[in-house]
DNA sequence: GACGCGTGGTG
DNA sequence: TCACCAAGCGT
C-alpha cells in the first residue's frame, strides 16, 4: 500500500499532511492521521455538549476578565476546588478595574489554599497592564494576548476562543488526551513538542462558527466522558469517529511519561511564643517556594542537634528557650518536594525592636489571627495538631 | 527541554 | 496507602 495524500492543512510553520494510512511520521512538521470529517464531528460533539454540559459559575456571562481569571484558577486544578474560590474572587474584585486597584497581599490572601501562587502575582500583574496598555480591556489578537503575564499558548487560545468566540486551539491536558484517541497518537504528551501536533488536528476539526463552544465541548468531554481511566465510550458522542474505541486502545492512550519522584527534605520547625501567647512568624522569600508567604521559622536540618534552628532564629533577632525535643512530626506533600517536619516548641525570653518592621518578621495577637495566608498549609496543620 | 511550582480528588 | 491526575506557565 502507498501512501496517498488526502489534503494537508498549514497551521503556524507545521504542515499537517493527512493520509489515507495512519500514524506514520513523514517528516519533521509533518504527520499522518486518518481522515475525520469535522462537519460531521463539530455536530455530534456541539449536540451533546449542548445538552450535557455543566452549569458552572463562569459560563454565566461572556465577560473576557472573568473568562481570564476563571482560566488562570482551572490552570492544574479541578473543576470542583476552583468554583468556591472564583466565587470569592469574583465578589471581592467584581470588574478587571478592581482588580487592577487591588493590594497584591489583598490578591494573596483570595488565592490562600488554591496553590500555585504565582498564578495570583502574575495574574495581578497582567490585570493592571491591561488596565494601563489597553484601557482595561483585554486584549482579543494572539501576540497580545499571549504577550500577558501568567498566559501562555493555552490561556491565551481559551480567552480568544471562549471570551472572543475566535477559532484558535486550546490545548490542555483534556483535549490532548480526546485528540490522541480519537487519531491514536502515540506522542509523548508530557513533551512540550508534543503541543504543535494537538494544536493542529483542533484547527483541522474546530467549528468556526462556534470556537467557543466547540473548545469548551473538547474539554467538557476530556473531563466526564473521555477520562484518563476507563472512559466511557459507550456515551461518547463522538466513539463512530475514534480510532483508539475502533482498535480497542483508549486504555493505553495517551502516552505519557512518569515523572521523577518527589524529593524528601527534612525539616526543622519552631513554634516560638512569647509570654502573651503571640506567635513569631517569619516571610519566606520574593521568589521560589511559597514566594512571599508567611511561615513558622524553620529551616532545613542538617545536624541531629537543636543548634542550627536556635541559631536561625538568633539571626532574626530572637533570644528563645528551646526544647531539647521535638514535640511532634508533621509531613507535608508538595507535587515535587516533601517536607518531614520536626516541630520544636519554644518560649520567648529576648527580641530586638527592629524585628517589629513587619517586613520579614511578625508577631499574631492570638491563634484566630492566623488564617491560611499568611501560613502556608503545612503550618496551618501544626497550627491545628500543636496548639 | 527540564525543572520548579500546590493542593485536592480518585481508583 | 499509593500513584496518578487536574482547563499550564516561567525560568
Amino acid at each position: 500500500m502507498s501512501l496517498i495524500e488526502d489534503s494537508s492543512f498549514r497551521f503556524g510553520t507545521r504542515t499537517l499532511i493527512v493520509y489515507s494510512y495512519p500514524n506514520i511520521n513523514i517528516s519533521k512538521g509533518e504527520y499522518s492521521v486518518k481522515h475525520i470529517d469535522n462537519v460531521q464531528f463539530q455536530s455530534d460533539l456541539l449536540n451533546w455538549y449542548d445538552e450535557n454540559k455543566r452549569d458552572l459559575p463562569w459560563r454565566k456571562e461572556n465577560d473576557p476578565y472573568k473568562i481570564w481569571v476563571s482560566e488562570i484558577m482551572l490552570q492544574q486544578t479541578q473543576v470542583d476546588t476552583v468554583i468556591p474560590y472564583y466565587e470569592r474572587f469574583m465578589t471581592l474584585f467584581p470588574t478587571l478595574q478592581d482588580l487592577a486597584e487591588a493590594e497584591e497581599e489583598t490578591v494573596l490572601k483570595a488565592w490562600e489554599g488554591l496553590g500555585y501562587y504565582s498564578r495570583a502575582r502574575n495574574l495581578h500583574t497582567a490585570v493592571k497592564e491591561v488596565a494601563a496598555t489597553y484601557g482595561g480591556q483585554v486584549p482579543d489578537t494572539p501576540d497580545e494576548v499571549q504577550s500577558l503575564r501568567g498566559v501562555g499558548p493555552y490561556t491565551a487560545g481559551a480567552i480568544l476562543s471562549i471570551a472572543y468566540n475566535i477559532p484558535a486551539p486550546a490545548v490542555d491536558g483534556n483535549v490532548m488526551r480526546v485528540i490522541s484517541r480519537l487519531y491514536t497518537i502515540y506522542d509523548d504528551i508530557s513533551r512540550p513538542s508534543a503541543r504543535h501536533t494537538f494544536e493542529m488536528l483542533v484547527m483541522k476539526l474546530i467549528s468556526q462558527e462556534r470556537a467557543s463552544d466547540f473548545n469548551q465541548a473538547l474539554m467538557e468531554l476530556g473531563a466526564l466522558i473521555c477520562t484518563p481511566r476507563q472512559p466511557a465510550c459507550l456515551l461518547c458522542p463522538v466513539q463512530s469517529h475514534c480510532a483508539a474505541r475502533e482498535e480497542g486502545v483508549q486504555e493505553i492512550l495517551p502516552v505519557k511519561a512518569k515523572k521523577k519522584p518527589p524529593k524528601k527534605l527534612q525539616m526543622k520547625v519552631a513554634v516560638v511564643k512569647d509570654e502573651e501567647g503571640k506567635i513569631l512568624i517569619e516571610k519566606r522569600p520574593e521568589t521560589g517556594l511559597l514566594a512571599k508567604l508567611w511561615q513558622f521559622p524553620n529551616i532545613e536540618a542538617v545536624t541531629d542537634t537543636n543548634d542550627d534552628l536556635k541559631a536561625h532564629l538568633s539571626a532574626l533577632g530572637v533570644e528563645v528557650s528551646l526544647a531539647k525535643d521535638a514535640v511532634q512530626e508533621v509531613r507535608h506533600v508538595f507535587t515535587h518536594i516533601v517536607w518531614e517536619m520536626e516541630v520544636y516548641t519554644a518560649t520567648m525570653t529576648k527580641l530586638e525592636e527592629t524585628v517589629f518592621s513587619g517586613a520579614t518578621t511578625r508577631l499574631f495577637v492570638d491563634r484566630d489571627d492566623i488564617s491560611y495566608y499568611p501560613f502556608p498549609v503545612s503550618h496551618q496543620k501544626i497550627i491545628d495538631h500543636s496548639l
